[in-house]
RNA sequence: GCCUCCUUAGCUCAGUUGGUUAGAGCGUCGGACUGUUAAUCCGCAGGUCCUAGGUUCGAGUCCUAGAGGGGGCGCCA
């Protein structure tokens, strides 16, 4: 059986190709059928001077989505996407297909997340999984090559690490003793990378957080490497090495998947650069306009961001008009349905400018107005990152919003070593990263001053009774890396099946 | 949890200050077409206007409640 990704060497052979119906085009006495078989999709000819009367009386009742096997000749042909054609000689269906549910006009979330089944079969969400395929590869040949040893953290748990309010529960194990599915595997990685020197762990994470947004999963992975005898300007530069490792990978052996997408290359093109390096506190100014980065100010930006949405907004509004004017005289079918959907297009993005144009003002309110001391939030990770054309890692950030087991900087103790990666673009944080508390007594301390359970944590503490060592670690959410790469507007298409609240079907 | 917008045919959407028999495109089905790539031509079929109340001579349109969905914020990866 050939695959359609290796046509290439069959050129000017006859193959069997097995598939399903991606697209069909029926004629008097020539049809097109675009074959999809799971490595990539072509185009068939079928003519009738090539087969008999009845396989091409049967060929035009071939449905979308049917499943075929087609043998004939492999054609160079540079106007097919791929550059080679089938010319059909013989036809078999195995499976005619009942009117598919998904056609080629557009479907909303809604009606797509609940054919999700389906949905996996068309030409963005199969780019977009083999792209989460290749992403998954490049992240264990980053740390393979590197003496990395991948290890597995539990699933169920007795050690909530940052508090119990979004965890899924259980009384499964003892009565009155609940039992959580994992929010994070870090701890268990630090008790690893004790014995195992550099580990990372590659597992699926819970979060019962009633967040339905297009960055939140309720079911998601994540990879957590570990790294004994790591401070945090080591743990920085392994970072910078491994998300420009992947992005590359990812970039040189996806050109296909990322064409198929209509992935801009900006991303790919800066990642070459350094990655700056910038304090919260110098971030803070940068988000409230009183430092400026490469000459541009974030509240400037943003002002002309908005004059841009709304000059924008004028010109697709007069468009529109202009448009349904047009349709209102004679013309061909095909002219008016061009039209139409030309109308529809601008519609929505009528929609999302004014949307923009809503919101944009509120995130400058946030940015101006941001309060020294607290956490980011997702306006201001946006501005930052839009004054960057690379990732960019803010680093040494207040202990008060920032989890218990991070290590505070000895000469000023109000901040922790810990790292947060912003990607590009606007897309905000893709990984957390901090060096550990490994002094006994701070980080006991530390877990009181967090109201958490002592008992429960009574192994992790042990690490640092039995040969504390300095050690750092990193999270990088893989849903939210695979959203990032692929330009993916929803991180419910970067996952098979995704879970979030309101969602346990298909 | 808060703010905001939406729900009309299988799908994507129109539907004017409330007014006869609710429309279009795509898709399906039937027919025509020898090179198509969402968008050639002709024709058929297809609707409890989300649900429950209410206002009115009259409700897809107005009001109230509920359900479902989108976007933003918060929480975060």
């Amino acid at each position: 059986m050939v695959q359609i990704s290796d046509l290439s060497q069959y050129e000017e052979q006859q193959v069997t190709l097995k598939g399903w119906v991606a697209t069909r085009r029926t004629g008097g006495k020539i049809a097109f059928i675009t074959l999809r078989d799971g490595s990539g999709y072509v185009e068939c000819v079928i003519d009738l001077q090539n087969v008999s009367e009845e396989e091409f009386e049967a060929a035009k009742r071939i449905t979308q989505e049917s499943s075929i096997i087609l043998t004939g000749m492999v054609i160079k042909n540079e106007r097919q996407s791929g550059g080679y054609e089938l010319q059909v000689k013989k036809i078999e269906v195995v499976h005619i297909a009942e009117e598919f549910p998904l056609g080629k006009k557009e479907h909303g979330p809604d009606f797509l997340l609940n054919h999700r089944h389906l949905w996996l079969r068309s030409k963005k969400q199969w780019a977009i999984l083999r792209i989460r395929n290749q992403l998954k590869m490049s992240i264990h040949h980053f740390f393979q090559d590197r003496g990395f040893i991948q290890t597995d953290s539990p699933i169920l748990t007795g050690n909530a690490a940052e508090g119990t309010s979004d965890l899924f529960g259980t009384e499964f194990y003892k009565e009155g003793v609940e039992a959580y599915l994992s929010q994070s595997g870090q701890l268990y990685a630090e008790a690893t990378a004790m014995a195992m020197g550099k580990v990372y762990t590659f597992g699926p994470c819970f979060r019962a957080e009633k967040s339905v947004t297009p960055r939140h999963l309720s079911e998601f992975w994540m990879i957590e490497p570990e790294m004994a005898f790591y401070d945090l300007d080591m743990d920085m530069d392994l970072i910078e090495d491994f998300i420009r490792f992947i992005i590359t990978d990812v970039f040189e052996k996806c050109q296909t998947e990322l064409k198929a997408l209509d992935r801009d290359t900006f991303l790919f093109e800066h990642i070459h650069k350094p990655f700056p390096r910038i304090t919260y506190e110098e971030a803070v100014d940068i988000i409230r306009g009183e430092r400026e980065v490469n000459g541009k100010n974030a509240i400037t930006v943003q002002e002309e961001d908005l004059a841009a949405v709304e000059a924008k907004l004028t010109v697709t509004k007069a468009e529109i008009e202009e448009t349904e004017v047009l349709l209102k005289g004679n013309m061909k079918k095909g002219k008016r349905n061009y039209l139409q959907s030309k109308v529809d297009k601008l519609k929505k993005e009528l929609k999302q400018l004014e949307e923009d144009a809503r919101n944009i003002p509120l995130w400058i309110e946030s940015s101006k107005n941001f309060p020294r001391g607290e956490d980011f939030g997702a306006p201001n990770e946006r501005v930052l990152t839009r004054l960057f054309d690379t990732p960019v890692m803010v680093y040494k950030w207040p202990r008060a919003i920032k989890a218990f087991y991070m290590k505070r900087y000895p000469d000023d103790p109000e901040y922790i070593k810990g790292v947060d990666v912003l990607a590009p673009e606007g897309f905000g944080e893709v990984v957390g990263g901090s060096e550990r508390e490994d002094d006994l007594e701070v980080l006991l301390a530390s877990i009181r001053a967090h109201n958490l359970p002592e008992e429960v944590f009574q192994w992790y503490t042990d690490l640092r009774r039995y040969g504390s060592v300095p050690h750092s670690g990193f999270g990088l959410g893989f849903e939210r890396t695979v959203m990032w790469i692929t330009g993916a507007k929803h991180i419910r298409q970067t996952i098979p099946f995704p879970r979030y609240y309101g969602r346990l079907f298909p």
